[in-house]
DNA sequence: CACTTGACCTGTCCGC
DNA sequence: TGCGGACAGGTCAAGT
């Protein structure tokens, strides 16, 4: 799913719906999403309340008053989705979202507050998972370790941007822009959309990249983002916020997955290859190899 | 180390 | 309609 401004806008939402909750319980039946033992949730989830929602590149935080905190990544298809007690038991709901179809077969993590407010982490193809850990131990995570800067922090420049990238001199920049150890939270939806703004082929070698072109894809990657934030994320297929609904930053796509449509810039057909593995899209013309 | 590829899962879509 | 294969917003563990 989930690149830095999806998971930012269900951080964002949970933060307006969860904050000083306090849990009942946590369930879960696959064991990959959820690892941790009926013991820990009793010893450090039943009892505490929320008391903030972070997040660190893709990887949401939901700490505890325990200090302990749920981690969680989605990955490609996981989702968390609040369910206040109306939608649960109102039979005055009749229209046919998400949230009154929650827990379904996607839902491998149920979380229950004292409020009878559920959050449900759906997963269809189970990469995602949530773990329960002290909140002291998270950034010693070797993912956490190994993490970039956050793109948009305000003190993020652009001259960091592109130093990040000297150790990835020899592949093509596109690879280099889906590494997480480069800059946090960059997916494949704003890597073909940053480098279509910056006029850059994703398959060009990032030893070839003029520092003129560093800053501009350091500038229209921020854009890109921000407005996507803006947006409520990109809803491609599963991706929805902590309310169930689908963000619209897809309506605002420049190339991601507008193969055979037109190049808003130059009217050239947009074409989509195979890059570092994943399908790319570019403007053949705009984008010069 | 840096770099590439396959694996992890389920579902959907597309061509035969 | 059925069936096989490719592909899907992300990371890891293996290879070279």
């Amino acid at each position: 799913m989930p690149e830095l401004p999806e998971v930012e806008t269900v951080r964002r939402g949970l933060s307006e719906l969860i904050i000083g909750k306090h849990v009942l319980g946590a369930t879960s039946d696959t064991l990959k999403s959820f690892p941790n033992t009926d013991t820990d949730v009793q010893q450090f989830m039943v009892g505490a309340t929320v008391t903030a929602v972070r997040r660190r590149a893709k990887v949401l935080l939901i700490d505890l008053s325990t200090d302990y905190s749920l981690v969680i990544h989605l990955k490609m298809t996981g989702q968390l989705v609040y369910v206040d007690a109306k939608n649960r038991f109102g039979a005055g709901h009749p229209n046919d979202s998400l949230v009154n179809a929650l827990p379904d077969k996607s839902t491998r993590v149920t979380m229950s507050f004292k409020d009878d407010s559920q959050l449900f982490f759906n997963d269809q193809r189970k990469f995602g998972w949530v773990k329960l850990m002290p909140t002291a131990e998270i950034m010693n995570l070797p993912f956490m370790l190994k993490v970039g800067p956050e793109p948009l922090d305000v003190t993020f420049t652009a001259q960091q941007f592109r130093e990040r990238f000297a150790r990835r001199a020899r592949t093509n920049i596109k690879a280099a822009i889906l590494d997480q150890s480069v800059v946090a939270g960059v997916g494949n939806i704003y890597a073909d959309e940053s480098l279509w703004g910056a006029l850059i082929h994703p398959k060009r070698l990032v030893g070839s990249i003029t520092d003129a072109e560093f800053e501009l894809l350091y500038t229209q990657l921020r854009a890109v983002m921000n407005l996507s934030i803006e947006k409520g994320g990109s809803s491609n297929r599963n991706y929805v916020n902590a309310e169930g609904k689908r963000g619209s930053y897809m309506d605002f796509a420049n190339v991601f997955r507008r193969e055979g449509l037109p190049c808003p810039r130059c009217g050239t057909t947009i074409e989509k290859l195979r890059v570092a593995g994943r399908g790319t899209h570019v403007c053949p013309f705009c984008q010069v190899v």
